[in-house]
DNA sequence: CTGTTTGCTGCACAGCCGTGCAGACCGCGT
DNA sequence: ACGCGGTCTGCACGGCTGTGCAGCAAACAG
């Protein structure tokens, strides 16, 4: 089945190639009759511009990759339609890439993006090889990475040791001393960081962190690290668990398994502040990270690297800011 | 910022641009040393293949729709994401549309997806009028639309009535004569099968059903229709929620504000089996979809009619099964 | 009425690619 | 040495588009 082409257009209309071409394109010179003719035969074609061969022509395809591993998950699903809907305002085609965390596949797709011109990458999840920046810098295309430290790369960045430390001395400061905290072993750079300078700003107030994890940052890793702290040694009174979904999952071990109270005996913080959050059965005090907010900083990095390509990598910074629901109250 | 050009490999590897083109062309005729030399100096210049080009040439882009209204929330960001995989894995380039329910917006879209000569648009949500429907066939662009009974178009669809049905009767064989129903005023035609075919089994099997709408199919929606429910008129022994979001607002309501029991005074039954519904706190028994089948049934409808553009319209169903949790028990 | 400007139009080319076709070249048989 | 078959190669074209350039007709000024 093949499409309308603007020849076709132009023999209905009775006028050149040419013609069609100026009618549908912006500040071309046509006179208005002709204009006129060949929006009539337009309409009765249906005709539309392709615009693959007009990307051919001018060099841009208008095609945005945004990669990402399971999509559906958690705050990513949320940062993921907040971003394919900032490209598509900004009248970029998002080209939603969802492969596994391998090398391989990563490549694969990155491939993909190349080969169909995609005038950029935005990467939300797993952990791209050198090569990776090395292939798309030599084709010129830009990338934005979102919550991962990547210095060959434009970069969006939580403030995740800002909100971490804070996490700590509002637990202190409540007079929470039998700390913990809740990561997983398949970490991206993002938990890590949370875990990490949740651990050293504890430290830095004198006071001991207990570590647990859970397989991956999701509902389950959050069961298996709560039952692990809970299971034997001292129990904590204060959690703060990398992201929201592994806080649910403490919670619930918490409460369902243990029959501990939150935040009575146990008071908890999460990341992300996914609307799971804010339901009456969790009711979750957390760091709030606003997904359109994320998604404006990561087009306007494009803006900017597509209109100067040289300036040197930026990065942007989005703080979250704490939410104070059930879980742990203001002290 | 340019991308390397096949002209440019022939040059440094000093052979004919056909050359190039023969060595990335499955089945063309190249001498291995001239291959050799080809790949050696795209390797050097990170040549790839500008597949648009070749788009144009084959009248075929490999990109496919995906047109989604709020693809982040619930069920649907699962079949999103197993959508796009599938997409990936048979080849194609799945380009995400998340645009608002509007009429324009969605004519917008497929504009877009038009204009680059997007070989197939799957249809998640939204309810597009019949110009919709009349452009994408006269431009020969196959069209499958998820979860609505759409005459113009290849359709999967959930045995939203069997299922609803199955609910309606089990309710009733476990003893429980008082039955509800919850679904949404902006009701998808999915949402809206569910309620009318739970009501029509409970009314031919000789009881009445409670109707409650949220505004949205969504957990806010949930919260708003139980509270209707319970806080005047006979109180419910059990409900069926038109999905499971909704199924959780009203077990929360059900529980944290009016103190009872579930499942001892009302039982619950959900729709979808998102992955929160298995959560500890929650135990929702419901109907499982399983976002994988159903997008592998919509890839194949995509390859049957790619092949046979003349087919007549195809429809495939997939059937949920119930899956028992702690909301209602089997009877 | 004539010269000049203005506004459109069509031609031809550029930007990528795949591929039919004819010709070059190589190896081989006689 | 010469003819022949087969393999590869380069040329040129086709598939879409945008746009510089030259030419043409109309409008306008004198």
């Amino acid at each position: 089945m093949r499409f309308v082409s603007a020849e076709q257009v132009a023999q209905l209309a009775g006028v050149s190639r040419s013609a069609v071409s100026r009618t549908f394109t912006e500040g071309a010179s046509v006179a208005p009759a002709t204009r006129e003719k060949v929006l009539k035969a337009a309409e009765e074609l249906g005709y539309h511009v392709n615009d693959l061969a007009r990307g051919v022509l001018a060099n841009q395809s208008r095609l945005v990759g945004v990669v990402a591993t399971k999509p559906e998950i958690g705050f990513r699903a949320h940062l993921t339609a907040a971003l394919t809907k900032a490209l598509i305002r900004r009248g970029s085609i998002p080209v939603l890439i969802n492969t596994g965390e391998t090398e391989e596949e990563l490549l694969a797709a990155q491939k993909m993006l190349i080969g169909h011109r995609a005038e950029a990458t935005v990467i939300l999840s797993g952990s791209p090889p050198a090569s990776f920046f090395e292939l798309a810098q030599r084709n010129g295309q830009p990338l934005v990475v979102i919550g991962r430290a990547e210095p060959d790369a434009d970069r969006v960045l939580a403030g995740n040791a800002e909100a971490s430390r804070d996490a700590a001395d509002t637990f202190i400061a409540a007079g929470r001393r039998r700390l913990a905290v809740i990561g997983s072993r398949s970490a991206t750079p993002s938990i890590a960081e949370r875990e990490n300078a949740f651990v050293a700003a504890a430290h830095a107030a004198g006071f001991d962190v207990r570590i647990a994890h859970g397989r991956d940052s999701d509902y389950d890793g959050g069961l298996v690290a709560a039952r692990t702290l809970f299971a034997e040694g001292e129990r904590p009174d204060a959690i703060f668990c990398a992201n929201d979904l592994l806080a649910f999952g403490a919670m619930d071990v918490i409460r369902q398994e243990f029959g501990l109270s939150v935040p009575d005996d146990v008071a908890l913080i999460g990341f992300d502040d996914v609307p799971e959050a804010a339901w009456l059965s969790y009711g979750l005090t957390t760091f709030r990270q606003d997904p359109a907010a994320i998604a404006a900083r990561a087009v306007m990095l494009l803006d900017r690297r597509q209109q100067n390509p040289d300036e040197p990598r930026a990065c942007e910074r989005v703080i979250p800011q704490i939410v104070f629901r059930k879980s742990f109250s203001k002290p």
